[in-house]
DNA sequence: ACAGTGGTTACGGAAATCCGTAATGTCTTT
DNA sequence: AAAGACATTACGGATTTCCGTAACCACTGT
């Protein structure tokens, strides 16, 4: 088990209740902290004294206050400790159900585990430290289709892209302008046609009408 | 001409831009700002020290940064200063051209001129400022349609019934069939095409995915 | 080196859309 | 009954989307 884990979670109820599950697992140093820049400048400091945390369970949305921060949100701030402190295990404990984000999270971020809050929020929670512990990743039931769900639901940030400017009200043929001017690759005509062929099997798209009727209504953009 | 005066532009060289406006137009005292919670400061504070701005030029899109915000966008907040500053007149100068925005902005928020950003942009705002000083509205020539043109905003149940047949993927083809085949009167594929080209027009959507993408943002579907 | 794989691009035809014009129908007004 | 206003329908052509096929290129591996 991990003897040095951080906390950080706005709502102060969920932060106790969280830090009272850490004791119980046996964990015996544990800090909280409810801003996301205080996090940051926690795991900073336990870093230069030689003495780091060895993960950090964060929510991802903090609520805006006078406080102006660096980091606003849990997703800005799993960013930055990847980058900075890769060896750091990061498990999200969020109510956001987001499939995107999910991906997003773990493909470009590389957290450890994310863990849905609701009903059973912290068993899950327990579930996802020991995995984590073991080095393995953990992935809360509610979002689990965000990746070995029935299909291969590979949604990339250049699907999104395609999606947004459609729903923008974009011809794909001034999508594939646009790519070309701005240099993004996949930017033919052609290429642009097949993906949203793709997408529209995906999600069981009858056109392009339905495809952006559906990803709005999840969410995905 | 007013005396006091007020701009909040996150873009700098707009802002400075528009400050040259209002000295020609002979405005003494201009403040500027560049986020909407710094507007509400000093126009609370203006008010508190008896010496209230006569009016602001605000824009709508402030891009966020680390500074999180009470007020993230012009509409949020021309909507609190209507409710606190009932008095203050109220100028709008942005890119947006949506029309449901446009009209939101005048019927709850009460603002007292919409110029759009364009070509044109700063000779439509110091029309739009003279009109204000005089107790008129004012609204830019681009977006004008969303009022004083047939005004016929009147989106009944039809219309609803086919943005959601829409949206479930059926071709126009398709819902015509349906209704000849359930007596729904406009039945035929010229009427339908008709009227999605009316509704396109009413909310200034380029094609059926804008369309459908701009009444699931409002809540209309 | 060579086949195999996967991603990008090109092309062409069928289908659907967009958009203007015009014909028909329906209802009201006089 | 005639005329006018307005909604519905019909039609034609330009544009866009949809979809299959295929060429091209980069990369992989026994």
């Amino acid at each position: 088990m991990f003897k040095k884990v951080l906390i950080a979670e706005d709502m102060e109820d969920i932060n106790k209740g969280v830090h009272t599950l850490l004791k119980e697992l046996g964990i015996l140093h544990i800090e909280q902290v409810q801003y996301c820049d205080d996090a940051y400048l926690k795991i900073k400091r336990a870093g230069l004294d030689n003495d780091p945390f060895e993960m950090i369970i964060t929510d991802l949305s903090f609520k805006a206050d006078h406080r102006s921060q660096t980091y606003p949100t849990g997703q800005a701030l799993a960013e930055k400790l990847n980058a900075e402190f890769p060896e750091l295990k990061v498990i999200v404990y969020s109510v956001e159900d987001r499939l995107q984000a999910v991906r997003t999270l773990f493909n470009q971020h590389h957290i450890d585990a994310y863990v849905c809050k609701s009903r059973s929020g912290l068993k899950n929670l327990t579930k996802a430290i020991t995995e984590v512990v073991n080095g393995n990743t953990f992935l809360s039931p509610e979002v689990s289709n965000a990746f070995h769900s029935t299909n291969e639901l590979e949604i990339d940030d250049y699907d999104i892209s395609l999606l947004e400017n459609l729903s923008k009200g974009l011809s794909q043929e001034e999508i594939s302008a646009l790519y070309k001017k701005v240099n993004i690759s996949p930017a033919s005509l052609s290429s642009i046609e097949k993906r949203l062929n793709k997408l529209r099997i995906q999600f069981n798209a009858n056109n392009a009408i339905h495809l952006v009727a559906i990803v709005k209504d999840l969410g995905l953009i």
